[in-house]
DNA sequence: GTATCCTTCAAACAGTCGTTTGACAGAGTG
DNA sequence: CACTCTGTCAAACGACTGTTTGAAGGATAC
């Protein structure tokens, strides 16, 4: 009898995502993630192997689709001849957004991301790379044809400080408090909002 | 008979830094710490009293130092009639980049530092707001006569972007793969230099 | 000289960690 | 019916966690 009517493992997954954003990989423990999804301490090892392969299986839930939603866009975007800049930017960024406000721990998920930057490890960025790095190439041949001024290299730095930036304003990192009012979501709408005006600007400079 | 011309203290700091960078508050033990101190495990209670006080004085080593480097370049900008917006952006960015150039484990403290935006820790966010804030503050202002057309709140959405791939770009976190022959010090030079000139047309645009 | 303070040390404290085990229940198959 | 496979469970494994203790050393003060 499950006390919900999620699978053990989709439970598993859930706790982990919010409890690893909140206190990190190596400061959630098995035992509390176990026991938010309301599940015995053995199921991790059961249905995972181990706690590094939770981690992994963590990402690899969302950023399947966070990865197609992109893909998805920017092909959208390929085949209009008048896109512009802004719209490639959206293309790149909205799916983030969306993920991010989506009701199930999409919001958490982005702080996870944000930690597996921060983590330094390398694994974990291998893993990421494996599965980010191809949708990431592509967006920047696009921007290579939207942006001619800008050499290869220069223009991966750019990316590479939008991507920061991305980061950063999706986790929620900022010193900018939320006025009372605001919702998580709305300050996150507005986040993107700001992000794609200053990215756009950013990346046309000379 | 100590192993180093450092102080036990001194030594326990540096070697926190570089393990907090590494593996985090949570993933770095006491015992690794001391260890890579050459220092008696008791030491780091006896003089800091536990190790969340040893994480904040990390933090305090340094930013005390960053601030004061801030607020010094800020004051000079604002003494010069003839300043520009990439002064005053250079004011806040080169102090960071010079830290984390720092022989002395500045690199490893920028990592440290971008942990702690992460960790989302209610402490120490108010510890950081504390010691960052008002200096902070008075760069909002320079900004913000720089810069008429942008109304207040949304100077501090740019500039919190700012400070998002400031911390992104100086702790090392891109996907960019520094080329062989490249140091970590002019990866981070490069690095500035192409966030000042980015974050110049971010915070013009209209 | 004795007394006082600061610092270091090995050892132990009570918990928590990730992982493993073996028993047990239920479903599916022959 | 017996047999196997899958999932769950409490309990235990040894290793590691932050912190505390009391003894010992060395310097300084009187």
């Amino acid at each position: 009898m499950n006390a919900s009517q999620f699978s053990t493992k989709q439970r598993i997954l859930g706790a982990a995502e919010v409890l690893f954003a909140r206190y990190g990989f190596a400061g959630a423990s098995l035992r509390q993630v176990t026991a938010a999804a309301n599940v015995n301490l053995a199921a991790v090892n059961y249905h995972f192997g181990s706690k590094e392969n939770l981690i992994e299986e963590v990402f690899r839930r969302r950023l399947d689709d966070l990865n197609a939603r992109r893909q998805t866009a920017l092909t959208k975007v390929e085949k209009r001849a008048d896109a512009t800049l802004e719209d490639a930017l959206d293309a790149f960024i909205r799916p983030a957004l969306q993920l991010s406000l989506d009701r199930s721990g999409g919001g958490a998920f982005m702080r996870v991301l944000a930690r597996a930057y921060a983590e330094h490890d390398d694994r974990l960025r291998r893993f990421l790379s494996d599965n980010y790095g191809h949708v990431l190439r592509e967006f920047v041949v696009v921007f290579h044809h939207m942006l001619p001024h800008l050499d290869k290299e220069e223009l991966y730095w750019r990316l590479d400080i939008v991507a920061g930036a991305l980061t950063y304003a999706m986790a929620d990192f900022g010193v900018i408090k939320r006025k009372g009012g605001t919702s998580e979501q709305s300050h996150r709408e507005r986040a993107a909002e700001h992000l794609v005006r200053f990215a756009a600007a950013g990346l046309r400079a000379p």
